[in-house]
DNA sequence: CTGCTATGTTAGTGCCGTTCACATCGAACG
DNA sequence: CGTTCGATGTGAACGGCACTAACATAGCAG
């Protein structure tokens, strides 16, 4: 990173939380370590607690992060199996940041952009009921958890079956077509 | 754990697995640490190095084990809507030992009894497909992969939505008989 | 009985998350 | 314009972690 020419950082949080990002993209949730986003920001290991209470707050600000952008994706997408397609991509593309945002964290927050992404696949799901291109077998809501659940699992499963056990490991456009074929009969031109 | 008199523990690998799976249950994944395994199993912090190369390959035996177990559990289970229920229970149970199974490693190795349960579920499918309970839209390998890839979102989302977020924090039994019927029309007395 | 090998211990290494006392600085106020 | 005060940074610790190297013990095979 840049070098610093004064005693404070200026804008070290959001340093901190772009930092982080870049070692999840490079070397996955497990690898993260709170002191070498400290190293990368160019301060002390005892910096980043001036701006987060801890290590978890920080991937928490990370995680509304990647929420917010893939709710953002989501919104541009059009279509069920489209919508499917760029949920496992985004996974695909950012496995760290995803497995951050869906690790398993009892009595986290609610996301608002999370909320956002499924209201986003509630008015797909509803849209593709009314015109018949998917059956009614349940509310909106329920179906549209429904699949959400399902694109999870296949996000999920995707990412830990490198070497495309039980076929999981294709593109992610072409998993999510082939999953929601399977299940909702649904066609993917 | 029982006083050990001699200088070799005799049963020590055994010892560690189960040790290993006593504080996955009480504590979490997350919390778990190869020391206090040793702690518990009366031995110094060195000795597992003897029966596994790393913490890894101590947790992938946990997995393994933990694989048997849900493998054994979906055998006896009949019908669709019940090895649903018995997947997002084995979760919901063992949260600990499901997240070890699952977690993100990259090049681990293939589970024979991860296998079986899959098999498990294919005969599942195909007697379902046979008997018309449900729509034939793909082969069964790839419809009980996507059941599969359901319930494996289920139970995860499940597992992190403790507060009924998304409705997601009911009764086991009761979310995987929901959405199956809501995205196959599956009844499930 | 002797010695080999498996399995244990002790003592260390370096990294981690976190805290505490202290340093610096910018902005708010007299 | 000078002072002070809160926000933000540092350095040095603490205990816990995974892991390693050198050494100790014991069970078993000759």
């Amino acid at each position: 990173m840049a070098e610093r020419r004064t005693y404070h950082h200026g804008t070290l949080r959001q340093a901190l939380v772009d930092g982080a990002k870049e070692i999840l993209a490079e070397s996955g949730h497990e690898q993260f370590s709170l002191n070498e986003v400290a190293r990368r920001a160019g301060v002390s290991t005892a910096a980043p607690y001036r701006h987060f209470r801890n290590r978890d707050e920080l991937l928490g600000a990370v995680a509304e992060e990647g929420y917010a952008t893939l709710a953002d994706k989501l919104e541009n997408a059009d279509g069920l199996a489209a919508l499917g397609g760029v949920y496992v991509r985004f996974a695909h593309d950012n496995p760290g940041l995803f497995v951050t945002m869906f690790r398993s964290r009892p009595g986290g927050t609610e996301s608002a952009a999370g909320r956002a992404a499924f209201e986003t696949l509630l008015r797909a799901v509803s849209a593709a009921q009314h015109s018949g291109e998917i059956a009614t077998h349940a509310s909106p809501e329920i179906t549209a958890r429904s699949l959400w659940v399902t694109l999870h699992g296949l996000a999920v499963l995707h990412l830990q079956q490198p070497h495309d056990r039980y076929g999981l490991g294709g593109e992610p456009e072409q998993l999510a077509a082939t999953t929601l074929s399977a299940l909702l009969g649904l066609k993917s031109d």
